[in-house]
DNA sequence: CAAATATACTGAATGGTGTTCAGTAAATGA
DNA sequence: TCATTTACTGAACACCATTCAGTATATTTG
């Protein structure tokens, strides 16, 4: 029966359609700012089409936080990949902060918005995984080069990617206003942190 | 004329009402679940009534951020005052993530949700300043005594703040899963991180 | 004191949101 | 050909922030 796979074929492509315009659309304005109605709109289906192929908005946000971490990941491979660890390390941290600045809304979506807690976990939680794992990895290398003040892979890693976040989070949510910088010293304040964190705990 | 006098101390009254049904409402439930109407509600006054105080729920947000600002700066005076400095800003350090941990949804209003950007900035402002204020002059103090490797002022503020806040906010967001940690472990990790950072930067 | 004005408040209405579900129309299977 | 399954629709539900004409009370003016 070929028909019974076409019906499967075709199920998959509305998924993916779907998914593609809520990224372009997620991307553009935002989680919140986008609509059912207007992702319906934007694939010329109704809104109720949308929940025969994802159970709510959330599990919506949950995919096209797999592919975010995917577009991570890929930044990771292509900025972060010189052959010393702690030179890697470095290449990670920037590639991390630019990333979020260069995509507040996916940067948002991936680690600022309320996770959805009702999802099951799939291919979503694979990208993620193997995102921090590119982490640990490099810090790892660096950990038994001794090369770092850190000996706790973990508490490395909980660490570093506190550190980076923090530095992003705070600057997508405007808190830094404190601080009283422009916005390019801001940009050069960010640079130089994560730098100079590293630097820090460098032996 | 004592008239117009009563009619300003019954505005402002209301003004802190309004405000008050606000922060316990907000503290419950988080901002983005509690709505006009059931602030209202609480009051026992009608939705419309709100507006003719408060601009919108944006201002509502800006001054409990105040409240909230002004909460911490509290914790930290009362829980990180130690002479030395530098034990002081471990005191902070502590203090500040458990101050996130244990008001959630209160940590959620300060620092993680999109600021109100249509708003005028008065008290609220203040209250943030003098909460940074207390983290760079214990700052000051330690690299005046030449207790850290950091050098920069302000580097260093953001270094801390971003640290701790990734910690805090990573974890309400519950995007330490990856690490694959109980719910105990993590709060050790989040305690050791902050520990062993600020030992990291310390001469 | 009475009339006019200013103030405080209401609650229905507007235009949005996520989500559900009875109904329809087309494709498939018997 | 007819029954059944499948895919889809769009109106309806229960919310949301915000606005504003209308009302009722309080104050000021003549």
């Amino acid at each position: 029966m070929g028909i019974s796979e076409r019906k499967e074929r075709e199920k998959t492509e509305m998924r993916d359609l779907i998914r593609a315009a809520a990224l372009k659309m997620f991307l553009e304005d935002g989680y919140a700012k986008t609509s059912i109605r207007k992702i319906a709109d934007a694939i010329e289906y109704s809104p109720g089409t949308i929940y025969l192929y994802y159970k709510d908005k959330d599990e919506l946000l949950y995919e096209v936080q797999g592919l975010a971490y995917g577009k991570l990941l890929e930044a990771f491979r292509t900025k972060a990949n010189d052959k010393d660890p702690l030179k890697r390390l470095i290449q990670m941290g920037k590639t991390y902060v630019k990333f979020g600045l260069e995509n507040p809304e996916l940067y948002d979506l991936m680690f600022i918005i309320r996770a959805p807690n009702n999802v099951d976990e799939t291919s979503h939680k694979d990208n993620g995984d193997h995102t921090y794992n590119y982490l640990t990895d490099t810090l790892e290398e660096c950990i038994n080069k001794k090369l770092l003040r850190i000996t706790d892979l973990q508490l490395g890693a909980l660490q570093v990617w506190s550190m980076c976040h923090g530095l992003v989070s705070l600057n997508l949510r405007c808190r830094l206003k404190v601080m009283a910088l422009g916005e390019e010293e801001i940009n050069a304040a960010l640079s130089h942190a994560i730098e100079n964190y590293i630097a820090s705990v460098t032996l």
